[in-house]
Formats: C-alpha cells, structure tokens, sequence
DNA sequence: CTGAAAGCGCTAACAG
DNA sequence: CTGTTAGCGCTTTCAG
C-alpha cells in the first residue's frame, strides 16, 4: 500500500501534519482550528487551507480528553420507534443545528438508570456537553445521580416526580380538562379513558385532568371505563375493544396519545360502530397521520417544536451558565377539533 | 466543595484512583476490567470490587485513542422519522447488544456525505468499531472514501450503485414483480404506481419489478400511471389523488411503501372510493399499522428483523476480520394478503 | 501573536 | 502474573 497522498484513505491526518504542511507549530493548528485566542488572520487563514487539503478533522475523542467543549450534546431516549419522540428527536435536532451544535441519539431499550454505567452512556458523558432526557424511563436513583452530577441535564416531557433538573414539556393536566370538557360540552356523558405506559407521568397527569373535568360537571367517573394501554397503536385497539363491549358502553374514548386513538378508532370500526356517529375518540399529541386518518382525528395538539426548541435553549443555557434558567416550562396544549368527535348519540339511556 | 468521598457526584473516577484503592498499579486495572491478558482471579476481583465501590467506569475516549476496541458501533441515517428505519434501527440495536456491542445513532438530515466531515461523523469513525448506513442518502464521492477507508461499513437497504461495500437488503426487484402480479391475478389492468424518493434505489428497483411483471403479462405501461411521492403518507395521499382523477383511472395501485399506501387508501376514500371494492392498494414493507388500517393492509413483508440480523452478523465479520464475508445478502419479501386488494370491478371498459 | 512543555486516561509493548 | 515505559491527538498552561 501506498503512503498517504492525499487520496481517499486519508489514513489519519492530525494536527501535527497540518502543522508541518502549514509550516506552524501543532498550538497554532489548534487555535485556528477552534477559534479560540490569538491567532493572525493571515496564519489562519494558512492553517485553515492546509486543514482543507488534508481532509483534516480535529479528533472530538482527543480534544474532550483535555475537558475542552465538543458542541456535541447527547440525546437519551428509550424507545426511537414512538412517534412523539421521533417528532421531537427532529425537531431538537433542527434546534441544535441553529446553535450550530450536533447531537447523538442514544437508544436504551431497558431503563436509562440501569444502563447509567454502561460504557456509552459514559461516553456521552464524556464526550457531551450537555443530556437531554426525551420522555425517558428513569429510575429514582439515577435522577437523584443525575441531580448531583455537574452534567447539564434536561428532562424533557417528564413529570414524575418532583426533581431539582429542568423539565421541558406539555400542560398535561391543562390538556386532559381540555379534552374531557370537549367532549362534555358535545353531551357525552359515558367518557372512556385509555391510559398509556407510567414511565413519564405524562398519562396520568392527562388522566387526572380527565377525571377533574368530569367531577366538575357532575359525571361520576366509572373504574369500568378506564382501560390500560401502553402508547402502542394495538393497546389503543385491545383497550377501545374492551370499552366498547362493556355492557354500558362509552359513547367517546378519551386516549392518552394519538396512536391509541388510531386504535381505538380501527377498534370501533372493527366493532361495526363508526365514528364519530356512534363513538366519539380524542386523542392527544397531533401526530402528522392524526390530519390523514379517515376520519381525521380530534386531538390536543403538544407544541413539540416548541418544546424541543425551549429545552435546547434552556440546556444550552445550563452549558453556559449563562442568566436566566428556569426550572419548569410547560406550553399549553391546543384542541384540534376535527373529524373524530361529534355530539353524543341520543340512546344513551343505559 | 468537598472533594471526592464517593458520594453522588462523583467527579471524575479514573483508573488510577482504583489502582490506588486495590492496592495495584493502573495497568492491572486496565487487563482488570477489559478482561484482556491475565490477571489472577484474586487480584481481579480485588479491582472489580474497588471500581464498583468508587463508581469506576474506563474513559472510551482514552481507549479509542490507543486505537482498540470500544464494542460500539455507529449507526447513520438521514430520518429517523420513517418508520422503517426505525424499525431497523430497533432490530439492529437488539441484535447487536445480543453480540454485546452498542450503538449510537447520529442523523443527519442532509446527505451524509455532505457532512461526512463534520465533527460528530469524525467522532463516531474515531469511537466506533464499525459503520452501519441506513437507508442512506450517499453521494458518490463519499461511498468511494467510505470504499477507501479502512473502517468496517455495511450498508443497509442500498441499491443504487455497484460498489465494493457490502449491501444488506430486500430483493426489491422481485418484490415489486410480485406486488404487480399479485393485482395482476385479481383481473385489474390499470395499476398505477407511486414511486417514492429516489435516494437508495429502492423504489426504482420495485418499479422496474413492476413494469417487468406488467410487460410480461402483456399490459402496456402507462406513464401517466406512475405517480411521483417521497415515501411520506402526503405524498401518498396526493399521488393517489391524482392518478384516480385521471380520466381512465387506474383499478389498482401499488405504492413503493406502506406510508404512501395509507395515504393512497385516505385520497380514496376522500374521493368516495371504497378499498378494495372501488381500488386495490398494496403497500411495501409491512410496517405494524399496515395490519391495523381498516381495511387491513396488502403489502410486501420485507423481513427487517432478518435483514438487520445480516447486517449486523456482516459488520462483526468484518470487524473480527472473519470468515465469510459477504459483498451482498437480499432477502425475499412475502406478499401478505390483507383486505385492501380484491378482483377488479367490472366497469372496465373505458 | 506564537511556540514548547506537560499531561488528560488509557493501553500496547516490553520487561521483570 | 504484574509493573514500567511510552505515547495516542489534543489543549491548557506558561514562556517567549
């Protein structure tokens, strides 16, 4: 083989060969290179032209070794197929890129606490500026660690339990009232509910919500009609199928997320019943298929860019140390009326 | 601030500060937790203990810097927000901690190449054992540095030019000839297609399939049958609406991805069209809602767990530098009959 | 404004 | 089986 050349390989170029091709000292590559101190125009300029031709690229592992800034920040999610964090992944991604930072998703299938130690969850430690925590599964004792550690940490659509870390997210609570009156107000009496998985907090805030809205008018909230799912579009189908074939059934389902909602609409379908005539569904999130289904579905709509964008700037905040940081910032969810919800069917005495 | 004293911070906790603690030197530590050369069985444990007490996890980047091993492998794709590749992402990221490997994800939204410079895609070829391309959106320049380089890469679902990396894919080819035939069989005549983005090949391949099965059963092609999408459920919607407004609409349509097939199914019905008995549809892929529509879904199962499985077992090959090697693997896609096709209506002449 | 020295945390390569 | 030496590529001192 060859020596380099400068052909496609480009085996490992460092500052050392950009140094000598530039005809300066490796200290100056670095400067250059990061912006940092004082450098003459003219050497950068130099510096900069060498580091082109060479295909140079500072080495990140090298450069945070010395503890220095990567403009990396780290992603955790546990579960890259849900579209919200999909949705959200995106739109901090866009985020990111404004403050002309990258990011690295890491996927972590069990809790985030568990694998806490594992080594790339070390490594984006290391290597990060900064964590964002989407809608994450995180056991009590790693957020008490993440609470001591020096990490900038953001927690985004979370709330579990109170926590010293910045949590960016949705008026739950606000949404779930917001939904049940809804479909009070359009004379559904017999409201099902089916909840999603507990790990953020996040349904059974919209539960609560639900079920302060139906105290308030008066409904008396029934334990039959509150099924369990797990955000998955098949446990919206399995908890609507359930609902639906109570004895007294729902004449609305009120579901946590909008991929039960799709389910629970497939269900009553299934069932022969349609919607909105004979079941009223609502969901929550406004994904973009909420506005192709057919019928397209009724919803409280997350301002997810708006969230991803106020969780970066509050993390970069925190990188920065800069004024300020807020420790709570929730945006208020906006009902979508659409196709999915109408007034209650007349044969409602059970 | 006090130093140290194991409690929840933790600052910083290197090998050396465990050499002290067991009463060894670094470089014990090091065979220690890597598990390579040999240490005896007491003083292991001794160090084990020790790093466990203090909290101790190997600083990746300073492995990585010595050049070997960090188990880790890097992930690449251009959106994260198709759920193929997050249904791949998935399988990958299960098959691969099966080997006892990791992985980080790094999206970019431009074509990878473009940024294959940038400081994160540096990062990751520093950090990671191998490379793995999703779905990517490649320019020329930069698969003819990847072929160059030296670092194990395997390319997933890429077929749209000959290259010296290995391929891990579906056979879309015959796929498409199978989705053609299958509405071919029914009686319908007039099949439209819905191409989506040309990026990796895939939907030119299911499209040559199609055209192939269609010449070879004697029905010309219509070109005004073929719409153009982006395999985003809109672009489906609208290509679909299009091609049924057409004066001599077509009886059937088969969408190069079940995303665009769901929208095609939405621009039906909003068109008053009943699927099937107005319109066949067939999607590709089989991604989970394609069995939960109403009505169910007529697609091509691309088996992702077995492609992602290959693709996998194939990057550890060549990271091992192994036996074996493959240039390319193509798995056969299985039509799966739902309730979305259904002999063509009678009303054909036009 | 630029350079030389030192060292981040770790691990090959060689001694013991 | 264990320790010592050296150095990965970079950046933070501290001197020019």
């Amino acid at each position: 083989m060859p020596e380099t050349k400068s052909s496609g390989a480009t085996a490992h170029v460092t500052s050392h060969d950009v140094a000598r091709k530039a005809g300066v000292s490796v200290m100056t590559v670095s400067r250059a290179m990061s912006g940092e101190g004082y450098v003459a125009e003219k050497t950068r300029e130099k510096v900069l032209a060498a580091a082109r031709e060479l295909g140079y690229t500072p080495n990140l592992s090298a450069r945070m070794m010395k503890g220095s800034r990567t403009n990396v920040i780290g992603v955790l999610v546990n579960d890259l197929l849900s579209t919200v964090i999909n949705e959200i992944v995106g739109a901090v991604s866009v985020s990111l890129r404004k403050c002309g930072m990258d990011l690295i998703i890491y996927n972590s299938i069990e809790d985030l606490g568990a694998s806490g130690r594992s080594g790339v969850q070390q490594m984006l430690r290391n290597h990060c500026d900064g964590l964002l925590f989407v809608l994450p599964r995180l056991s009590e004792g790693y957020i008490e660690y993440l609470e001591g550690s020096s990490q900038p940490t953001v927690l985004v659509n979370y709330c579990r339990t109170d926590t010293t870390l910045p949590v960016v997210g949705g008026a739950n609570y606000a949404g779930g009232v917001t939904a049940a009156e809804h479909l009070l107000g359009l004379g559904h009496r017999r409201i099902g509910f089916i909840a999603g998985s507990p790990h953020t907090g996040q349904s059974q805030e919209r539960e609560r919500g639900y079920k302060a809205a139906l105290k308030k008018a008066g409904v008396r909230s029934d334990r039959a009609l509150v099924a369990q799912g797990d955000f998955g579009q098949r446990s919206g189908f399995e908890g609507a199928q359930k609902l639906l074939r109570l004895p007294d059934p729902p004449t609305a389902i009120f579901a946590a997320n909008d991929d039960m909602a799709i389910g629970a609409i497939n269900a009553a379908h299934s069932l022969g019943l349609r919607v909105p005539d004979d079941v009223s569904v609502v969901g929550f999130d406004d994904i973009p298929s909420a506005s192709h289904l057919h019928p397209r579905l009724t919803t409280l709509r997350q301002p997810l860019a708006d969230i991803s964008e106020a969780a970066v700037m509050e993390l970069v905040r925190r990188i920065n140390n800069a004024e300020g940081q807020q420790h709570r910032i929730d945006f208020p969810c906006e009902l979508v009326v659409r196709e999915s919800t109408a007034a209650a069917p007349l044969r409602s005495a059970a």
